[in-house]
RNA sequence: CCAGACGGCCGGGCGGUCGCGGGGGCUUCGGCUCUCGAGGAAAGUCCGGGCUCCACGGUGAAAAGGUGACGGGUAACACCCGCCGGGGGCGACCCCAGGGAUAGCGCCACAGAAAGCAAACCACCUCCGGCUUGCCGGCGGAAAGGGUGAAAGGGUGGGGUAAGAGCCCACCGCGGACGCAGCGAUGCGGACGGCAUGGCAAGCCCCGCCUGGAGCAAGACCGAAUAGGGAUCACGCGCCUUGGAGCAAUCCAGGGCGGGGCUCACCGCCCCAGUGGUCCGGGUAGGUCGCGAGAACCGUCCAGCAAUGGGCGGUCCAGAGGAAUGAUCGCCGCCGCCUUCGGGCGUGGCACAGAACCCGGCUUACAGGCCGUCUGGUCGU
RNA sequence: GGUCCCUUCGUCUAUCGGUUAGGACGCUAGAUUUUCAUUCUAGAAAGGGGAGUUCGAUUCUCCCAGGGACUG
């Protein structure tokens, strides 16, 4: 499954919406979307979001830093090629246990890789 | 030592390992390396400025909004300092939108006789009349007593009187010519007046002063693809109309321009509609700038009670754009619990909280801690 | 980021600084009806929080909190 594809941010709003109707996994502190482009291209997008009802700019800020911390450790091993993801922060994010963290984060991103 | 008042400051530290944003250097273009990287409130967006665009002939006025003792500070302020007045506290000290109520209008519920202009409900008193001999009625006097209220037209005491009343007197309060001190607000004294002038302007209003509007998503530059606009050239053409020649078919010259449908015309609406080239302008996505060397910070000296200002020396200190500080480990500090006093445990134990053009303020949030000055007690000398 | 607006019974909404804070829907109880609906009667139920002005504040002023709208 690993593979080297190179990774991108995800930055525009239509990417988010399109992930968004795509299939997702919860797993505890954290919502994973994820979304096959079917463009050939073997780039990995990935994006985050933390809505205001999580806190204030602080827990969002924190969120997101240890989201992608998460992403840049596991995406690289559970990842597919030309796919785009988007983590949802929720409200236990900020207080997860780092390594529980991860393993949410691994479990929805194997339950959203095609066998 | 206890309790308290005011002012200032910190708000975890050190070191590894992976990572992130900006800048510099090197590069074999894979990367390597050096350096910098959130706050006192970055917050709320409540004020004041810088900056940018728009509007505008100058000034003034009006409207609307703000502001309000006095003196100073400042780029400016509603901020700050000093001082005055009022209120609170034993005190250190704290609080106050703190101009004008004889410029005018308005309001003062309930209660009460009466709520703003001097009036009189009960009660008081002289006189007159009546009789049932202490009551009733009446002309007057007077405003001290009762009761209502947030507030009732000076207060207390004495004299005085039929009863009373600043009617008179003393003290207090009030107004106050004038004098003294002060830059001033104001304070002190006060002849005299003889009680007159209730409160509300964070009700309208009057007076003085201030304000053009919007805001970096301001604004400037570059600028695809696609669609559309304008100019021009070539091709492709016909149709309508005017004039002339001619018996006529037709020819020549000029002008204008698409076609269809809604019964015709005008008008209106709807549908469909040329090809290619060159040039121009607007402008979207996107990119670049605006964007950090300044009302800057540190040290020191001088002026000033202070706010603050000035001189000298030194430093460069975040610049993103779905938005950079995170993850993890060790030691120490603080806190809580347990303890066999060695120590151990603690789901993240350690606050409030994250720059977005930049400054000066205000307000609000904040675990814990440090320093200084002062006040009131208590103990000792 | 910027510019604005609004908070009153469970919900929607009235109020010249002085009331017991009014109305509608909903809720509860009773009556009418064989029962239900309808109708009638009665009742409970509210000023986001804190200061200030005032004799007195839902109303006026200030500061917070919460909610909402617009803006590329």
């Amino acid at each position: 499954m690993t593979d080297n594809s190179p990774i991108e941010r995800l930055k525009k709003r239509p990417d988010f919406l399109l992930a968004a109707a795509a299939a997702h996994a919860a797993r505890g502190a954290v919502v994973v979307q994820a979304r096959d482009r079917e463009d050939g291209a073997a780039l990995v997008r990935v994006g985050f979001t933390a809505t205001r009802r999580i806190g204030g700019a602080v827990v969002r800020n924190r969120a997101k830093r240890r989201l992608r911390e998460a992403a840049r450790v596991l995406l690289p091993l559970h990842g597919r090629p030309g796919h785009d993801y988007v983590f949802v922060a929720r409200a236990g994010t900020t207080m997860r246990p780092w390594a529980r963290l991860l393993d949410d984060v691994k479990s929805a991103l194997i339950r959203l890789a095609p066998t």
